[in-house]
RNA sequence: UCCGCGGUAGCUCAAUGGCAGAGCAUGCGGCUGUUAACCGCAGGGUUGUAGGUUCGAGCCCUACCCGCGGAGCCA
């Protein structure tokens, strides 16, 4: 015997005038004497559920009373149009059976600390405005996959567990792998991609990524996704362009399909609806002339702090990708600009209202000689990239790539305050749980 | 690791060094169109922990624990 339901709320507009049978938790209850309001909620949406005495047996109208704050039930009643009812359409119910009553639910229509929250993450995830931001994640991870799937990527999944840091410079989450010593949680599956791009021309990785930093703030988690495209025969100028698109589609996506949740959410729309190619472009050197302009202290070589960040993308309505960073701030493997060798073709995506960044790539150092150098200036210890250099030493060509981060992603098109509420269960430097 | 702010009822917060309070939630009662409904009544407290000052400490002092915001680090 099957007990799935046969309607959702979001069904109810294909049947009013219609007798149906809802299933799900009652979100808020009003009551008035002989009338009351019930909203049931099911995950697709929120419907209110009326019930007069008149129109049911006292047991029913008795086993509504009892209904608490995210009981669930089933309810049986005729849809209809009602301007008055939030959604524009209620239930008459004839028909109300109990299936659990919920006690004291902790979470209360009024406010609540982040605290306190946090520790509820199990049932917060039940609130209005996390089930909207938890759909829009769901549409921007479909997004994605759907953009680089049409646009002739192959899907190459790397390693979560590695023998040994990708970049050489954040701390990572270590583990005792057997008779081998340590391993570590991956914190970018970037190498892997390389050779992934080596076989397959254009391909991409999306999954969990983990740092160790003892970052805390509203910009990092310890375990985020992260999307990494990598292609062969991409220069910076071709990476810019597929992150531009990539960025535009996605904004695009969501604004046309997330509309319900974008109001729910309060976002101001205009603001999303304003990225579209092209970006602006400038490369660091302008971008330091940016912040000396408006009065920051800063030295040409350093590398942008949070509020540089802020600086600079409030110079723009759109995301601004800053290119060609000093050699010294960034990563070993990527490529030194032939016309400047004081920077490397590097560019990090800015996301505009403070939101930081969201993207960061390069065009990777395709010359052996070159990237040996840089491994050794770097102090790497060139045993554990023997695998990598191959990818020079067999048939190297010029490729570029970049990583997304998924959580500052979602939570700029959502507007979020904090990253936390952008993942399901969020893991911070002092919350692991639940 | 550093700087700043905080910890009082299940939750959100009040309380000049002088009787520990309100709203929400919960329970009971009322109300036939509510929109975080409303009205009445009730229960609910080792004021983060340990010391100290004081006639008297939620409030002042010391140490510790926990949390939040930020810096550094990083995406």
């Amino acid at each position: 015997m099957s007990i799935k339901p046969k309607f959702y709320v979001k069904d109810l507009k294909n049947h009013v005038g219609e007798e149906v049978t809802l299933k799900g938790w009652l979100y808020n209850k009003r009551s008035s004497g002989k009338i009351q309001f019930l909203i049931l909620r099911d995950g697709t949406g929120y419907v209110q559920c009326v019930v007069f005495k008149g129109n049911v047996t006292p047991e029913i109208f008795e086993a509504a009373e009892k209904l608490t704050q995210e009981s669930s039930f089933e309810v049986v009643g005729k849809v209809k149009a009602e301007p008055r009812s939030v959604g524009g359409y209620e239930l008459d119910v004839t028909d109300l059976k109990i299936i659990s009553i919920a006690q004291e639910y902790p979470i209360t229509p009024k406010e609540h600390g982040i605290e306190f929250l946090i520790d509820n993450r199990h049932l917060w995830v039940r609130s209005k405005k996390q089930v909207a931001i938890l759909k829009v994640r769901a549409r921007i991870v479909k997004a994605i996959r759907d953009f680089f799937d049409s646009h002739g990527f192959t899907l190459f999944d790397p390693p979560i567990i590695t023998p040994n840091a990708c970049e050489g410079t954040s701390t990572l989450f270590e583990m005792d792998y057997f008779d081998l010593g340590k391993a570590y949680l991956t914190q970018s599956g970037q190498l892997y991609e390389e050779s992934g791009a080596m076989a397959l021309g254009k391909v991409y990785s999306f999954g969990p990524t983990f740092r160790a930093e003892k970052s805390k703030t509203r910009r990092h988690l310890t375990e985020f996704w992260m999307v990494e495209p990598e292609m062969a025969f991409y220069d910076l100028d071709d990476n810019m362009d597929l992150a531009e698109e990539f960025i535009e589609y996605i904004v695009q996506t969501v604004l046309n399909d997330c509309k319900e949740e974008l109001i729910i959410l309060e976002r101001d729309t205009s603001k999303l609806e304003n990225i579209k190619r092209p970006f602006p472009r400038i490369s660091y050197t302008e971008a330091v002339e940016i912040l000396k302009r408006k009065g920051v202290d800063f030295q040409w070589g350093n590398d942008f702090g949070g509020t540089d960040e802020t600086i600079i993308g409030d110079e723009f309505d759109k995301p601004v990708m800053i290119h060609r960073y000093p050699t010294e701030v960034k990563a070993f493997y990527m490529k030194r600009d032939p016309e400047n060798e004081k920077v490397v073709l590097a560019v990090d995506v800015i996301a505009p209202e403070g939101y930081g960044e969201i993207i960061g790539g390069s065009q990777r150092e395709d010359n052996l000689d070159l990237l040996l150098q840089r491994i050794n200036e770097h102090g790497l210890p060139q045993s554990f990239f023997e695998w990598y250099l191959d990818l020079r030493r067999f048939g190297s060509v010029p490729h570029s790539g970049f990583g997304l981060g998924l959580e500052r992603t979602v939570s700029w098109i959502c507007g979020l305050e904090h990253l936390r509420e952008a993942i399901p269960f969020p893991r911070m430097i002092y919350r692991n749980t639940p």
